[in-house]
Order: C-alpha cells, then structure tokens, then sequence
DNA sequence: GACAATTGTTGTCGTCAACAACAATCTTTC
DNA sequence: GAAAGATTGTTGTTGACGACAACAATTGTC
C-alpha cells in the first residue's frame, strides 16, 4: 500500500544525531517487525556465535554437543534414535559421529539384539571432555541471560519447550 | 559431576506404556533441556519451514521475503545498507538480487552520487508481488500463534525485538 | 521362504554463514 | 592535487546443515 512514496523513504530522523550511528542503524523494516521467524533468526545467529566463540577453545558446535549430551544421557542409543530425538538427518548424524569417533569421544558398539544397529556409548575420555562442555555450556547461558535478561530466558524457555 | 552413572540411563520408564509412542519420544534430554539455543534453532527450523510452505506457491523463502520488505520499505537503499541491516553477507546478498531481479521483483539503478553502489527498487510487478507476499506471511504468522499460542507469540516478540 | 520395512552408509543438491581476493570508486591525508 | 587507504559490488572457496535418493545388510511380517 502507499506505493506511491517510493522516493521518499524515511531514511533518518530529523538531525539531531547526538551518538556517531551507524547508517544503517535507523533503516526502517516496516513489515519485517511483527515476524516471529525473523527475530527468532537472528536471535538464533547471535546465540549459536556465541556458543561456538565460547565453546571455541574445545572446538565443540552445536550440534555436537547435542549429539554428545544426548548420548551420555542415555548410552546404547542407536544412531537412529539419536537422530530422531535431535531431529537431524540420520545420514547427517553419520558424520557427525565419524568425526566425534575420530576424537574419541564416541564409540560405535555393534548391537547384538538388531545387528543392523549400533549403541552410541561415551568413551572415558568423552566423558570427561562432556563434563568440562557442559561447564562452557554454562558459561555460554550465562551470556545469553546477559543480553536477554534472567527472566526473559526463563521465559523463553518455557514458550518453546514443546519443540524440545 | 556424577560421572560414575554411565550405564544406568533412564531409558524407559516401567513398561506400562499403553499409548503407542514412538520410541525415540522417551528419550531424556538431561541437560540440553534448559538450553535456549536449542529450544530455539528447532523453533526456528519449525517456523521457516512452515513460511517456506506457505509460501510455497509463489516459491518465496524468508530471506528473500526480508529482501523485498525491506526495500519496499526504504526503496533506494544501497546493497551495503540492505546487507548490514539484514545482517546478510554483502557477498550473500549478490546472488539473492541476482535471483530477485531475473523475477523481475527488484531493480539495481546505478547511483550517481556514489557510482560504485546500487541503488534499489522494487519494480511495480515487484510491488504488487510483495503486497501477495504480506498477505501469504501474515497466513503463516497466524500458524505461529496457533502453534504456540497468542499471548506466547507477543511475548516472544517483545523479548526478541532487540534483535531485528 | 517371499516380500516389505528398517538401519547405517554414501552420494548429490541447494541454502546459508564466513572469508578472501579483486576492480572500480570514493575518502582521507599529505 | 596526487598517493594511500577505505568502501562497494562481485566472484570464488570453504564448511555446516537440511533434504532426498539409492544401496547392502538385516529384521519383521505374511
């Protein structure tokens, strides 16, 4: 609607700029504010960046750390059920295990009631390595509740806590 | 802590299930649950893919959509600002106006007060174009609250705004 | 035992974020 | 005003990720 104003666009307020802004600070989204999906997006950009920076020095994602809780929470595991509970693709979670194998922190145990399967189990030393995540992990939320506020994060966590 | 409890998972509780659950429901979390990145990176692969569905008939994906909102909105806009405002890769950003004005939604109008940016616009079949979209996202909008509910939604938006 | 379904694996395709390099152009500095 | 530096759009590469399709081995079903 208003098509009409196409030149005018309100690109800045009137110039009483005190703080040095940045341009693209003051760019109107018009319909884009009002979208959960979009600041659902950044927020989950700036929440993954900060997991991954402060999780940096282990060299842990994400996704990895799903994989690594879930199965330390419930070893034997197969890799389908992983991949069903995570909601990732199992022939994604293939490499995702290839690689935590490879560091050992993860092992592939050949099922013996369905041969066909693997149980997920932690080795020693992932355990550890888990315990030492889930300490960065902490410290990650932390961050998260310093930007969002303790109460909001509780608050977030409560809305979608069906999607889990 | 508690690193001794490895082989006694919680997998299933006693066997009185009646219900026919899907296995894979059961499965503890243990510490993922209380992590809000999780919670929302599977929120916002919900959402997008209900937008994508959604608007799937006129084959249009949410970046593209903050794309054209955006410039509907500021029209003139240089790729830099759109870039930074969108929290896109400029380099990103290329190949999604590339895509954008083959449809013939949005133009690049070479800029004469800085002859290395574009200035750009939505075409007029990009503006009738957009105004379909708005309604089509408003659709999906109202399957987010269906989803999680009314007040959950404003919530949610009010805790977010920081990040759009 | 024949046939369908499941599990892990391999592969491809497309989206996306993050970089790096480059030419053209603007801005700053001397 | 010329040289040096920064910015803009572009091209390309890399890696994480979701979605799909195919396959062998194995299990379940009839």
């Amino acid at each position: 609607m208003t098509a009409s104003a196409t030149q005018t666009a309100p690109r800045k307020r009137a110039g009483n700029g005190a703080a040095p802004h940045d341009v693209a600070d003051e760019i109107g989204l018009d319909a884009l504010v009002g979208h959960a999906g979009y600041a659902v997006r950044r927020f989950q950009i700036w929440i993954f960046q900060d997991f991954i920076k402060t999780l940096g020095a282990v060299d842990i994602r994400p996704t990895q750390y799903s994989v690594l809780t879930l199965i330390g929470a419930n070893p034997g595991l197969s890799q389908m059920a992983v991949a069903k509970r995570l909601g990732i693709e199992r022939a994604r979670l293939v490499h995702l295990l290839d690689s935590l194998e490879q560091r050992n922190y993860v092992k592939r145990v050949k099922s013996k009631v369905d041969r066909r399967s693997h149980a997920l189990h932690l080795t020693t030393q992932g355990e550890t390595a888990l315990a030492k995540f889930k300490r960065l992990a902490a410290e990650h939320e932390r961050h998260v509740e310093e930007k969002i506020g303790k109460e909001n994060r509780a608050q977030l966590l409560r809305i979608l806590a069906g999607f889990t």
